[in-house]
RNA sequence: GCCGCCAUGGUGGAAUGGCAGACACCGUGGACUUAAAAUCCACUGGGAGCGAUCCCGUGCCGGUUCAAGUCCGGCUGGCGGCACCA
């Protein structure tokens, strides 16, 4: 019979969707194992081929867990909410949530199309007013402990359009849209006191078992530094505060510099006597991103405040000010120290505008660059710290300032408060009310869900306030605490909210009284292993950390921490290594490759593919050979014999391939994994096999290709025999004193050369390998006139002659 | 620019510091077939040689080591992120 991939395949979905074998039972004996994917954007081109590539890869997980005894959770919902759905929306009038009803369908379709072990009935969706009920009541919790405030910030602005921009809409300073220049404009915005927890952010890393990198790019991402605020004394009367990590260098400063935005700048404006100048350079830094202005190698740009001086507090002397968009306003306090002699920026911008670089460690030539001095330099120029090195210069520093009063130390973050609104339609509103008498006011916790009210009109306004602003009737309503008229917050939250806490709503999900029970989260939290992509190492997965910390604090949740455990997986690229996109053309779509070969090749081949940390490119043409596998896999489930036992002549080889596939599929090594399974399919192949060595090859391939395999469990007569689908069977085991072979194959070495191999004993002594290897024709030719100076000998491994001319 | 990561045959990739190229794709030759597809068998890093065999080879330059794809230093190229894409 042929392998029938299409209908074996819609069966076994079938079956699958009547029986559950895949719901998961809160409470269980059971150790339980909660595994997580990053939930998708439901875009509109539906699934896309690199989908599947951490779908499949923690199925393959969750199924071995629970072939293993656990009482399993993998869990799947939409992300719903954002920009991509809008866009649509407003171009082809169709109400962005009916576009994203349509496309929840079309991927619930093509997920369950791929066979994934899915707990259905917990599928969660962020734009389901349940769902987002819940966001507005954390939002509501922000704002009851004073973690929530309103500040003005800078966004983008398009000229054209009149309209609030994300970054992503603006291309080389104009918007993608119409082409007009975009500015910078500020916007009052709510925003979210991350930054309170950053320390803990650092320091709850140490618990986790992250990829290394990830943790790297949160503690760089969050930018702890210590160093100390040094107060200048400006001419004006005011004193300038500035940040430092390198109090050494402060004999070396000889100019000061503000950025743009520096509250300052309009307070001196009447001593500034080149004031048009300043302002001039202050308009035109508002047109570019901080980005932009932050790039190194482009040409430095400033303007000199005359009339302002400041003095250097170590040494008394008066330096000049400048203001620089080199600097920006969002670290520290929008003002810098310019050592040009140790920072090659201050260098660069010294040398443009014909400042002193004083040189305060030695060790470099400061007329040709910046020395940027390590810890052993030694200071000159510097009064008392002359001598010390740099690692001593710099405390000592420290507490010459605190000493002298102009200066105390201080640990820095980079990480910035978290800008919460936009002025969008397509996102959670935001639960609060401004009141005239009362001010910000939440609404009551009885009221929410706040739903986002069915406009008609959801195009962007031309004022920059969100298309809700225009819905009179919704904004227009009462003071919850004074009954007195107030306006409601029209602005939306960010797409980044709805997936913050999503993986706690999965374990109590019709709940709607409460987020999620005690006894669910008790039972399952946290999430014991959440793959997802590098891309969101810094926001979502940093920004969902947070989220579940306060909860943790105001005792909403049990853990400190949501995921103990989290891998990345790489890119799925085009054919020749490009992004897959649209406008290339390139994007395969996983219907394609099921309606080819089916949903088993795919599961299997995205696999196979590569290493799962790294980009790949996809071929077309190499999933013939996961096809073929599986024929050969179907070919013996027609030519096994009905001997139930293992055939002694596989067994070795059996044992060594469980080992192999149970020890990769928890270091997510799947490519090697169905390597081991293809050799062992070879060997069955090529010598025939028993169906007690087809029974462990089908538990083998069981969490990888589901339906073959029940398919065939079926056919032989196993299902019947045990009464279960071959992934409810345990997950065999080996036996390590099966694994031992009794000879090994050692590589022989003439001064690290090879010169060939020899069979011996396992376990062999050095004489004995000597013996056999200098049995070797070539080891004896490059013998010849030489003698043994050295032997290196690693048991099993290798043995290597050093050899020297006989004299 | 800053932070992080990566680089191995024609291609995807494999390799606790110990026989580079497992497992596949492509390709070549053969079997089967009227023919093709499918399947099966053999070969398949580069170079020299009839051959035994020899030389070269993991982005580039240097170092550590008996031994380096693997460790260290310095480059080059590519990828991810840079806070309003998700």
């Amino acid at each position: 019979m042929k392998y029938d991939f299409t209908r074996i395949e819609k069966k076994w979905q079938d079956n699958w969707e009547v029986t559950k074998p895949y719901a998961a039972i809160t409470g269980d004996p059971r150790p339980k194992f909660y595994g997580l994917i990053e939930f998708p954007y439901p875009s509109g081109q539906g699934l896309h081929v690199g989908h599947p590539r951490p779908f499949t890869a923690m199925d393959i997980v969750c199924r071995k867990r629970r072939m293993q005894g656990f009482n399993v959770l993998y869990p799947i919902g939409f992300d719903a909410f954002g920009l991509p759905t809008e866009n649509y929306a407003i171009k082809n009038h169709i109400h962005p949530a009916v576009v994203t009803k349509n496309n929840i369908k079309t991927f619930t379709e093509q997920l369950k199309m791929l066979g994934y072990g899915f707990d259905w009935d917990r599928c969660v969706d962020t734009t389901d007013p349940k769902y987002y009920k819940w966001t507005q009541w954390i939002f509501l919790k922000f704002f009851e402990n004073d973690m929530a405030y309103k500040t003005t910030m800078p966004v983008n602005w398009c000229t054209g359009c009149k309209c609030v921009l994300a970054n992503e809409e603006v291309v080389d300073g104009v918007c993608e849209r119409c082409g007009s220049p975009v500015v910078q404009k500020e916007k009052s915005q709510w925003m979210l006191r991350i930054t309170k927890y950053a320390q803990r952010l650092i320091d709850d890393l140490d618990d986790l078992d992250y990829i290394n990198r990830v943790k790297i790019q949160q503690r760089n991402w969050i930018g702890r530094s210590e160093g100390v605020e040094v107060d200048f004394k400006v001419n004006t009367g005011d004193t300038m505060t500035v940040f430092t990590t390198r109090a050494d260098t402060l004999f070396g400063v000889s100019y000061m510099v503000l950025s743009p935005e520096q509250p300052f700048l309009d307070k001196w404006k009447d001593q500034i006597q080149n004031w048009d100048a300043v302002d001039a350079y202050r308009k035109e830094a508002a047109r570019k991103s901080d980005f932009e202005r932050g790039e190194l190698n482009k040409e430095k740009t400033g303007v000199r405040l005359e009339g302002i001086t400041v003095t250097n507090p170590a040494n008394g002397e008066t330096i000049p000010v400048f203001v620089s968009d080199y600097v920006l306003m969002g670290y520290g306090t929008g003002c810098v120290m310019g050592v040009p002699g140790h920072d090659q920026r201050d260098w660069d911008f010294a040398t443009k505008f014909g400042l002193p670089i004083i040189e305060v460690v030695a060790g470099g030539d400061v007329t040709k660059e910046a020395y940027v001095a390590k810890e052993d330099g030694i200071m000159i120029n510097s009064g008392f710290m002359n001598g010390m090195t740099v690692k001593e210069a710099i405390p000592a520093m420290k507490d010459y300032a605190e000493e002298h009063g102009f200066g105390k130390r201080k640990v820095n973050y980079k990480l910035r408060d978290w800008v919460f609104t936009r002025q969008r339609y397509w996102g959670e509103p935001i639960p609060l009310v401004n009141c005239e008498k009362c001010g910000w006011v939440p609404i009551p916790e009885s009221e929410l869900p706040l739903e986002l009210p069915m406009v008609e009109s959801y195009e962007l306004t031309d004022d920059g306030e969100s298309p809700l602003s225009k819905m009179t009737d919704w904004v227009n309503t009462t003071c919850p605490k004074c009954g007195g008229p107030a306006k409601r917050e029209t602005d939306t939250m960010p797409n980044w909210a709805g997936s913050c806490v999503y993986y706690v709503r999965y374990l109590d999900p019709h709940n709607d009284k409460e987020f999620a029970s005690k006894e669910a989260m008790e039972y399952w939290m946290p999430v014991d292993w959440y793959n997802g992509g590098m891309e969101h190492t810094t926001l979502h997965l940093l920004y969902s950390r947070f989220w579940y910390k306060f909860l943790y604090d105001i005792g909403v949740v049990p853990t400190k921490e949501p995921y103990q455990k989290r891998t990345s997986h790489g890119m799925i690229l085009g054919e020749g290594g490009e992004k897959m996109s649209k406008s290339r053309g390139n994007v395969v779509n996983p219907n394609d490759i099921v309606a080819q070969y089916g949903a088993d090749t795919l599961r299997l081949h995205i696999m196979f593919i590569g290493d799962f940390e790294k980009a790949v490119s996809w071929s077309n043409e190499a999933v013939k050979g996961s096809k073929r596998f599986l024929d050969r896999v179907w070919n013996l489930g027609e030519r096994c014999t009905d001997d139930e036992n293992i055939s002694p002549e596989h067994e070795a080889l059996i044992h060594k391939t469980i080992k192999k596939v149970s020890e990769d599929i928890d270091e997510l090594k799947m490519n090697t994994a169905i390597a081991a399974m293809m050799t062992l399919v070879n060997d069955f192949t090529s010598k025939g096999c028993t169906k007690g060595d087809l029974e462990v090859l089908l538990k083998l391939l069981s969490p990888f290709v589901p339906h073959i395999v029940e398919e065939l469990w079926e056919m032989k007569g196993f299902a019947e025999k045990y009464g279960k689908m071959c992934m409810q069977m345990d997950w065999p085991s080996y036996d390590e004193s099966k694994l031992v072979e009794d000879s090994v194959e050692m590589a022989v070495q003439v001064a690290g050369k090879l010169k060939g191999t020899v069979v011996v004993p396992m376990d062999s002594d050095q004489d004995t390998v000597m013996a056999e290897a200098q049995k070797l024709e070539k080891v004896q030719r490059s013998m010849e006139g030489m003698e043994i100076v050295k032997v290196i000998f690693k048991q099993n491994k290798i043995l290597n002659l050093i050899l020297k001319p006989k004299k």
